[in-house]
DNA sequence: CACCCAATGTGATAAATGTTACTGTAGCTA
DNA sequence: TAGCTACAGTAACATTTATCACATTGGGTG
């Protein structure tokens, strides 16, 4: 386990992997598995080393529009800044792989982050990347119409899978950037026009 | 001056606010300054002791998307994130109203983190404060209408001026919310028969 | 006052997106 | 094989938003 941490978070130095090793809670989910609801509590904050999360904002009519990619050796953003208040989540996290990671309890982190070089830098470098994501989140959203975003998200689907062929549906598509699936089937058949994609069943295959 | 800083920021230790002084460049901007430009480099954290500043996103076509505002006693995230490794601005800053704020070097700003608990807590709470903000505003642009966006906007424009009229021209909203005057000129209308504003001439009173 | 100009109002039309309804099709299973 | 179901395609229409064109209004200024 020492070795799958220190794998997955190169940047820590040897004694912080240790006082992980010897404090944090180690936890599993199934793929499909929500980790986190909006609404909850968050006491700890989490290490993925295992799978893939994807973290979703939720809307008040039951909307989950997504935001980002989880992949091991990084954390989330969010609750890293909850936890430091206890405070609830903003936002919903779901496993799409089945996922290993590791709880931090709030008091640790906060100590951690006085003691150990490496950790500081973590807890920032992370902060700044998901904050930077989110930007172009909202930038997506704000200056780009349907097409455009389609394309934002199918490349950001391939790049976090490692894969041009991605195993996705149109409505889950659809849902994802909080539109239907028939605007996604005609925006997709558009793109395939172009020679973008290749469309089969359940799968869209990423050209050039 | 140290009263000024002690006023707008009660959580700082005393030690700190000394630091603060004897260390920190004072600046100043007129309204309708751009404090910080989209690419810009960024070397410093600022904190606002005066006046009101607007944050925005900009896309590649010019537009200006407004994200949120920062009052006296407040830092702008962006720069705190952004100053940790000398990374260029996501984002641009412009002074509403004049403006005076207190710039921190890099290396103060972390030395601070370790040495001060009352600056860390600080930065906590800015970086959460301002993720949770921008959230919202996903939130605004994925799960709403124009119309809903609109009321979203006045309100926090109001909350912002701290009075329910709003001296802003049509074009000046249409301009920060991405779309045409036009647009914000009927929905408007559609407010006042709604009984929720009354319009006069460059300026929105916000009834109820 | 006469004029100018920015701000606002409004209709017509186009384009993008949302909605409804229906069809077809692949794959699974009884 | 028949039937079921999830996925995909598509036409027709409604709604929202964008764009264009032009009228009106109110305040400031010569």
């Amino acid at each position: 386990m020492q070795d799958s941490l220190k794998a997955n978070f190169p940047t820590f130095s040897t004694e912080l992997i240790q006082e992980i090793e010897s404090n944090a809670i180690h936890q599993s989910y199934k793929a499909g598995d929500v980790i986190m609801r909006t609404g909850q509590y968050i006491n700890n904050t989490m290490l993925l080393t295992k799978g893939q999360i994807k973290i979703y904002r939720e809307g008040e009519n039951g909307g989950e529009f997504f935001m980002y990619y989880l992949q091991p050796g990084q954390a989330c953003a969010v609750s890293m800044i909850c936890a430091t208040k206890s405070q609830t989540s903003q936002i919903m996290a779901k496993a799409t792989e089945d996922v290993e990671l590791i709880m931090i309890p709030l008091t640790l982190m906060e100590k951690w982050m006085m003691q150990h070089r490496s950790w500081y830098e973590f807890v920032i470098f992370t902060y700044r990347t998901r904050f930077e994501e989110v930007l172009e989140v909202v930038d997506s959203i704000a200056f780009r119409a349907m097409d455009e975003r389609l394309e934002f998200y199918l490349k950001r689907y391939a790049e976090a899978s490692g894969s041009k062929d991605l195993k996705v549906s149109h409505q889950e598509i659809a849902t994802e950037l909080n539109t239907s699936r028939e605007v996604i089937s005609r925006l997709l058949k558009k793109m395939e026009q172009r020679g973008l994609v290749s469309l089969h069943r359940n799968q869209i295959e990423l050209l050039q």
